[in-house]
DNA sequence: CATGAATGAGAGTTCATTCAT
DNA sequence: AATGAATGAACTCTCATTCAT
């Protein structure tokens, strides 16, 4: 209702905020349009977004979205795949070559990845991917080809590295996955709940939980447990 | 409420029998009703289920189910408090006087409430209380009341029997109630999932899963690791 | 905001006022529905037929028609077949045993098809499938099915009697099929546009320009022309 | 309006011809409008043509079509008034002196229209102006005065020639123009309606369709019928 | 003049909810 | 109590039209 941005000629004042919506900006309204509809589908699922309320959000009308995308569905299959390939693609990145125990390598990887990644909105899509998985068969298999098979690739490779020299005892890779994973998911979906409503009374304090879940797992994978 | 005492007359006790079942099925209305719904929210969330596909699978008609609950909305309340409470049941009658090694009494735990608890439909319900927990603010405040902080507690109380008797380090049992719920969690959401579409290559046993899981969390709490 | 119906008990008029509308007529729903839905596409064609008209026309709401028919295309598909249906069923009716002369049979057949038919709404229908043909291919193709082809097998059959009895020329019967369905296709869109608007000034009075094209074409088609 | 002069000097008539020509594509701008709307309009109908496939295919963007009409419906009216226009403006070229008899006359005229005119887009327009007549009550009404009326003036002359200098029988001419016009009309929509899908098994040939129906027809009128 | 990004009213369709039967 | 026909608000998507560039 009333403008906040003191100006001193009123009539320059209504150009401007006439000029302020319709603006051409075809560059970027992509990632406009992709960013507010990542912030709402994490925020609401599927379907509780409604498309207008992305453009809203995205400042443009509800029109203009389907200028860029030509259906909610595929809104949100940009979304996913945009932000999960971005994820994907910083893991990569993340690995390398390390110097030292396996132990301290995947406590870094997992910490790295939440700082880097888990924290972040784009982890966010894990809920509705999972929620509303019967309604996009294309976008559950996108999602477990681009990040879960690499996901767990990566993971074996580290622990494989961890058993050939010598650091971890010869266990079910396999298993062993899903058991690091699992804090992870974990982690994920607390903090995205947390948004909504604070669960907990202490709330859970993701790095600290993150280090003292891979101590716990990495202890038990050990050769020779360290004694004091 | 019930009236199942058996009859002198058989006629009589036939007539009667029609009407008690008439009856009975007008009792048992609520009842078929919150499973109908159990399974359609399970398997499509709320947002996916329609209501009257529930009265159809509940063999009544749309506006019986108005009868019942005045709302999708309070269908959906009624369903999780129902489930919800049923699981806090079972979970409490699975705890009870352990004689042996607490990290026996902890797997034990872990894979009776897999068993009994976990690998049920109402598990399922955690994936759209936390989809739609905006929409929802006072489930999401019953579940952490009736099912989070219970069994927080009952870990937690598990977990100082360790430390007390001398089994366990001296942990922080507060971040180790997280590890030992992650696993649980993700089995959760992975068998739902797995509804939808096979993930994984190699499927996930669950109580293997657990087992290795357990077995590798509490190789970590362990004051003295077995050797072999 | 004000009530403007005088009435003496408010309370009463309220509730019959609520009860005229919702009314439960499943039966006769779908006929009124295509009976509404006959006079507006052949008054406005398809695309400028609104669904709610329609509903509204039926004297039901939006949601109702959706109730008898899935779709605005399978609205249109329900007329054309429900109406164009009896047309044929009536067609077929009038040819029977004839006695008299070929020429006349077809005069007959003519006037009798106009009255019975031509005159009515469903020819109305023939405009909007031509026009938008491209969106029911298969509306099309039962037009051609049920109608076109009928409908020349009919006349064909008819000039063949002529020429077997010696009462036509020999011609080329094909050909002269569209040379009396011309006439008749003329008059439906005529009407139809007559209609909307008065196009001529001197109105085509249906009967006499059918009774003088047909007279004008068997006289070319006769043995021995009639000579006075 | 023309330009098309030879320069002398070769350098200035380059720089010249590429000024002019982007002159002579705006001063054509109109007409490649007209065009693009005049093949789409009768292909696709009115309510089936997006502005945007008309701008598409004279060439130019979306806005440009609107500096030249302002509206859609304005852009109809003048497509249909343009081309319209110039039917009639052929049609009046065809009419000219004849020396033989009326019968030649007129087959000659109907042959004639069809080969210049009514196999051409131009004549495509009946069925969207039928069809969407009631948004149009203007074009109607300059459709009946500009092509019905005046073919109707031109067909009656014709024939009262005949029944004048004792060719025809004398007829109620006002009913035979109707007569002639329907095969005519009939070919119109056919063809129309065949290039959507090819109604008839043995495809009707234009004009010896039309030679056809004109012998059948002068052969009723004639007052002495040929005979052999 | 020309462009094409942006707009937003409007249309088809769905579905939670109501209520006459 | 039970039914299911009827309702209409809400939502997705389209496209004629506008206007900043």
């Amino acid at each position: 209702m009333n403008a906040d941005q003191p100006s001193s000629c009123p009539v320059k004042t209504l150009i401007q905020s006439v000029g302020r919506h319709r603006q051409r900006r075809k560059a970027e309204r992509p990632q406009e349009l992709l960013e507010a509809a990542l912030t709402l589908f994490t925020e609401k699922g599927f379907a509780g977004t409604r498309t207008e309320e992305v453009a809203k959000l995205a400042g443009v009308s509800k029109g203009t979205l389907y200028l860029y995308y030509p259906s909610k569905e595929e809104l949100f299959k940009a979304v996913v795949r945009t932000y999960l390939t971005a994820v994907i693609r910083e893991s990569h990145d993340i690995i390398g070559r390390y110097e030292g125990h396996t132990g301290d390598l995947i406590r870094d990887l997992a910490l790295n990845w939440w700082e880097r990644v888990g924290s972040g909105k784009p982890s966010g899509l894990l809920l509705p991917i999972l929620n509303e998985a019967h309604h996009f068969p294309d976008i559950v298999q996108f999602y477990v080809d681009e990040v879960v098979k690499p996901s767990h690739a990566l993971i074996i490779a580290a622990l494989d590295r961890g058993v050939t020299r010598g650091e971890f005892r010869p266990v079910n890779t396999e298993s062993v996955v899903h058991a690091l994973i699992a804090p992870i998911q974990y982690l994920v979906l607390y903090r995205h709940c947390e948004s909504v409503c604070a669960i907990s009374p202490a709330p859970l304090e993701p790095m600290t939980f993150l280090a003292t879940q891979m101590d716990l797992l990495l202890h038990g994978l050990l050769k020779q447990p360290t004694t004091p």
